[in-house]
DNA sequence: CGGAAACTTGATCGAATTCAAATAAGGTGG
DNA sequence: CCACCTTATTTGAATTCGATCAAGTTTCCG
C-alpha cells in the first residue's frame, strides 16, 4: 500500500514495494552498532542520529537524520554497522525488505540513480563534516550546522520563513560538533546576543542569515549536490 | 585488453570493460573541484588525496588513496565534485568509462556488488575521519593515520613486515588530521624518541605496534567491512 | 511537587596554534 | 659536481581557543 509522502523518495513506480512503518519514541534505537540492518529505512518524520560510542563512554555524532533521508546507504549492503543508529525526538520511519529493494534498483534505472544520489548527498554531508571538524573553529561549526539543517529542512519543506524546528540538546550538538556541552553553550548565548539566532521552545530562528553565513565561514567550496 | 593486478577491482569478468591507463608525476590534479570527472578511475600506482580549499587558503584532506581506490564513488554519478583529486606521487590510474561501467553494475551483480563494497569502505573512512577529528587527540589521530596506512596497504600486500612507504610530507599530514605542521613535527618526534615508529627515506617502520595501537585509542568501534 | 535533565556562568587549565628562526633536504642550472 | 634556491622539518617562546572543574539556575516530566 503506498503512503504519500518523503517516505516514497525510493519507491518511483507505482508503489508496489512492500513497505513496513514503525513509530519510535526518543532515545530509542533505530539501528544498534555490530549488527546489520534488518532492512533499508527511510525517515519520515521527526529526527533521528548516527552515533559513534568511544570506549571511554564520549560519543561522536556522524550525522543527523531528518524526514526522507535513508539510514546509511551502506544498509544496502548486508553489513555489520559501526554506528548505532538512534531517534532524537518521535521518529517515524518505514523499512524496505534489502533484496527486494536491491533488486527494484538493478532493474529499475530511475531507482538506481535515486537512490545514488541519496548516496552522493550522504558522503557530501560526511566530507562537510570533516571540513568542518578539521579547519573550523567552534563558532563557524556550529553556524554551519544551523545553515546546514536550515537548508536541508528548507529543500523538503520543513522550515518556514527563516525558521524550523530545532530538537536538538546542546548534548547532541556537542558530540556532533566535537566540542563540549559548556562550550557549545557560550557559543549559543554569544550568537543569540549578537542577534544572529534565536532558539525559543526548540524551534530555531534565524535573525541575521548574512551574518550567520559570515560567521560560518561563507566558503565557496562544498556546494555540491545535494538532496 | 586485460591488464593484470589491482586496476581490475571493478572488472570482474573476462576483462572486456574499456580502461584508458594514465600517468602522471606529483602535485597534478587528476579532478578538479567543481567539474564532474570524466570517467571513473581506479589508483593503479601511486598515493593521492581529495582536497578542499577554503577560501582564505587552508586545505582540508579528507582522504588519501592509495592502489586499489575508486576516486571516489560519486564519480559514478555525474556530478560536480565539491573536492580536488591530486596526486601526491608519480601516480598511474586507470579510468572507465562512466556509461559502460553503468551498464556493467546493472548487468552484473558482482560488479554492482563490488562497487556497493568500495562505496561503503569510502564511507566508513570517512566516517573514521569525523571520529577522529571530532574525539581524538593530535597524537591519537596520528598514531589512527598510521595504523591505518598500515592495514590498508598490507590489505593490498604493499607492506612487508611492519614497513612501508609513506610519501606524505607533514604538511599533507596536518591538512588530513587537522593540525599544523608544526604540531606534527613534534608528535612525530615525540613518536621517534618513545620509539613507536620511525621514518627514514619516505618509507615508515612501526616499531612498536601494540603501543602504537594503545595510543591510538584502542577503541573497539569503527571495526567494520573495509576493502 | 519533587527530582532529574538541560542549560548557564565563572575560574582555571592545557593542548595545539601562532610567531619566529634555524637547520636540513631536494632539485636545478651552470 | 657544486652553488644556489626552494621546500621540508625542527625547535623555542608566547598565546589562545576550547576543555575542565565547579556551582548555580532553569526546564521538563512523572
Amino acid at each position: 500500500m503506498r503512503v504519500a509522502g518523503i517516505c516514497g523518495v525510493l519507491d518511483l513506480e507505482d508503489g508496489h514495494l512492500r513497505q513496513t512503518h514503525r513509530s519510535i519514541g526518543p532515545r530509542r534505537k533505530i539501528d544498534r552498532v555490530g549488527e546489520p540492518s534488518e532492512g533499508v529505512k527511510i525517515i519520515c518524520e521527526g529526527w533521528a542520529a548516527c552515533v559513534v560510542h568511544l570506549p571511554d563512554g564520549r560519543r561522536q555524532i556522524l550525522s543527523f537524520l531528518i524526514p526522507g533521508d535513508l539510514v546509511s546507504t551502506t544498509t544496502l549492503f548486508r553489513a555489520r554497522q559501526h554506528f548505532d543508529v538512534q531517534s532524537l525526538t518521535n521518529v517515524r520511519y518505514c523499512v524496505y525488505s534489502r533484496p527486494e529493494l536491491l533488486q527494484e534498483i538493478l532493474e529499475k534505472p530511475p531507482v538506481f540513480e535515486r537512490v545514488l544520489k541519496l548516496g552522493v548527498a550522504e558522503k557530501n554531508r560526511a566530507d562537510d563534516a570533516i571540513v568542518s571538524l578539521g579547519r573550523r573553529s567552534a563558532s563557524a561549526r556550529i553556524a554551519q550546522l544551523v545553515i546546514a539543517m536550515f537548508e536541508r529542512l528548507t529543500a523538503r519543506g520543513l522550515a518556514l520563513e527563516q525558521s524550523f524546528e530545532f530538537p536538538l540538546r546542546q548534548q547532541q550538538i556537542a558530540d556532533a560538533m566535537g566540542l563540549t556541552t559548556v562550550h557549545v553553550s557560550r557559543v549559543i548565548s554569544a550568537f543569540r546576543k549578537e542577534r544572529l539566532i534565536d532558539i525559543v521552545e526548540r524551534r530555531l530562528h534565524i535573525v541575521d542569515l548574512k551574518e550567520l553565513r559570515r560567521v560560518a565561514g561563507e566558503r565557496s567550496s562544498l556546494r555540491g549536490a545535494r538532496t
